[in-house]
RNA sequence: GCUCCCGUAGUGUAGUGGCCAAUCAUGCUGGCCUUUCGAGCCGGUGACUCGGGUUCAAAUCCCGACGGGAGCACCA
């Protein structure tokens, strides 16, 4: 099995179908995962992909046991080439570009095409050696002219191109075109079977036509449906646009569809490989659901993830008292060995004072008693207001009322920021407990009491979080 | 325009002629429980695109219509 992407960028959630489920296979039948990177494309390539890729496929779990550059084999493209040319199955176009498609869009050659094998093996070392400019020849394989399906009708298989490639330069300047290499390389490198999108269906068509030609034995291929991802950052040209004007600082940025920025907002590689898993290989199209993502990480963290108190636009609130009170609240309630938030609060002048979400406060109604999390009951005194005074300890006082039990934190507890993939999904600004300071200096996943699943980390002395999901 | 692929609840998924008045997950929703409006447990909601045909019997097979997607590049 093989995966190939192209080095433009590092690895996106579109790509972890094809990753996740080719290794998956491998896995399972024991055969071999190879990843190919295909950067026969001189101008769109990214050089920090060529790193960043491979370690994106170990975060997902994939052991890639063998791997390959196409700008590497381009030599092996030349002889192939030539066998192809041989055996009367690619010839070269002299031609304009719009002279050829048109002509084989209505079905008829253009005149190079009926010339003999040694007139093209000729025009292909002058391909080569520099005899013609970028633009004047192009190498076409042949198919049937006279196929029902225009998509594949003759398809260009090398191309000239003097623009120099991030890895080899200026050295080669025919490069091969994504159906031409990829034919060569599933059958060098051995691939028995070929699992990638229902979008490279015609092209399984034109590449069958290089296997006959050579005498290849096909590989299986099999193709399951496409992806459409909602409300994502995945087109690079996009990405691109933005990392120029600033908005983007890295291909980390959580607005970003990459497996970096999920990485960044807490997502498990295991919830990935379930839900791929679940979807299968039909070859339905389908939605790609974060709904159903997130359902699936939040089992996936849950148990291993501290629990803390996040209050939002936070508001003083004081709360008449008689005595001191104290808080010692379980960093996961299932996993009390793990130690607790240990608070104690002294009345000064008689009153405590917390801050609390202005949301919260503003939903409480005067005379009604709510609780403030694992400390206290409390009673306010005006709707809204933020006075309050103590109403005891008794929980089964709060029960049946909606929304009463809330958040809270100490005055002068840390201020966080709450970065999230899009606009108005909940609190930006807020405070969090003093205890996340600690958790963000080791870059720790917690979740902030219903708000939601937060990747938190320090940016100096300030705290921020990177929002998952609920 | 041509060609190909696909069509089960909001989103995914199981189902390959009878056990389907259709599975599971997720979403939404009601209840119980619970120091998160979380988790858990129990319940509800909601689908075989339509029309013909084959058959004793069709979500499953065939045809057509309709709908969705992809391809027809000197991108991959």
């Amino acid at each position: 099995m093989r995966f190939a992407p192209g080095p433009s960028g590092p690895l996106h959630i579109g790509h972890t179908r094809a990753a996740i489920l080719n290794d998956e296979y491998v896995k399972r039948y024991k055969g071999r995962f190879i990843l190919r990177l295909e950067d026969t494309n001189p101008e769109k390539l990214e050089p920090e992909a060529y790193t960043m890729i491979p370690e994106d496929l170990e975060w997902l779990g994939i052991e890639v046991h063998e791997s390959f550059v196409q700008s590497d084999r381009m030599e092996l493209y030349y002889d192939a080439v030539r066998e192809l040319i041989n055996v009367g199955g690619a010839y070269v176009c002299t031609s304009d570009t719009e002279v050829w498609r048109s002509l084989k869009e209505s079905g008829h050659p253009v005149e190079d095409r009926g010339l003999p094998p040694d007139v093209h093996m000729d025009r292909w070392d002058k391909m080569l050696d520099g005899t013609y400019n970028e633009g004047e020849a192009f190498l076409v394989i042949k198919t049937d002219l006279n196929h029902p399906n225009p998509a594949v009708r003759d398809f260009v298989g090398m191309r000239l191109r003097d623009e120099p490639h991030p890895r080899t330069g200026n050295r080669y300047r025919a490069y091969p075109l994504y159906n031409l290499s990829v034919a060569f390389d599933d059958h060098l490198m051995g691939c028995t079977h070929i699992l990638r999108g229902k979008d490279h269906l015609n092209n399984t068509l034109k590449q069958e036509y290089i296997y006959d030609y050579l005498g290849w034995k096909r590989p299986h291929f099999l193709h399951y449906g496409l992806v459409s991802i909602p409300d994502t950052l995945l087109k690079k040209s996009l990405i691109a646009q933005e990392r120029r004007e600033g908005r983007i600082e890295g291909w980390d940025d959580i607005r970003l569809g990459t497996l970096r920025a999920l990485k960044a907002r807490g997502f498990d590689p295991l919830s990935l490989r379930r839900y791929w898993l679940d979807v299968g290989i039909k070859p339905v199209d389908i939605n790609f659901s974060w709904e159903t993502l997130s359902a699936i990480n939040k089992v996936v963290i849950d148990d291993r993830t501290n629990r803390y108190f996040f209050v939002g636009s936070p508001r003083l609130l004081s709360v008449a008292v008689d005595r001191p009170l104290e808080a010692s609240i379980p960093l996961h309630p299932e996993h009390p060995e793990r130690g607790a938030r240990k608070y104690k609060l002294d009345p000064i002048n008689g009153k405590i004072m917390v801050l609390v979400a202005e949301k919260d406060l503003k939903e409480q109604k005067k005379g009604v008693v709510f609780r403030l999390k694992d400390l206290c009951n409390i009673i306010l005194e005006t709707d809204g207001g933020s006075e309050a005074s103590y109403a005891g300890q008794d929980l089964s006082s709060v029960k049946g009322e909606r929304g009463r039990i809330i958040q809270w934190c100490l005055p002068g507890s840390p201020r966080c920021t709450i970065l999230y993939p899009e606009d108005n999904m909940g609190p930006n600004e807020g405070v969090a407990e003093g205890f996340v300071v600690e958790e963000g200096r080791k870059g720790s996943l917690v979740q902030f009491e219903r708000v939601g699943f937060c990747k938190v980390w320090l940016k100096g002395e300030e705290l921020y979080a990177n929002y998952g999901h609920k």
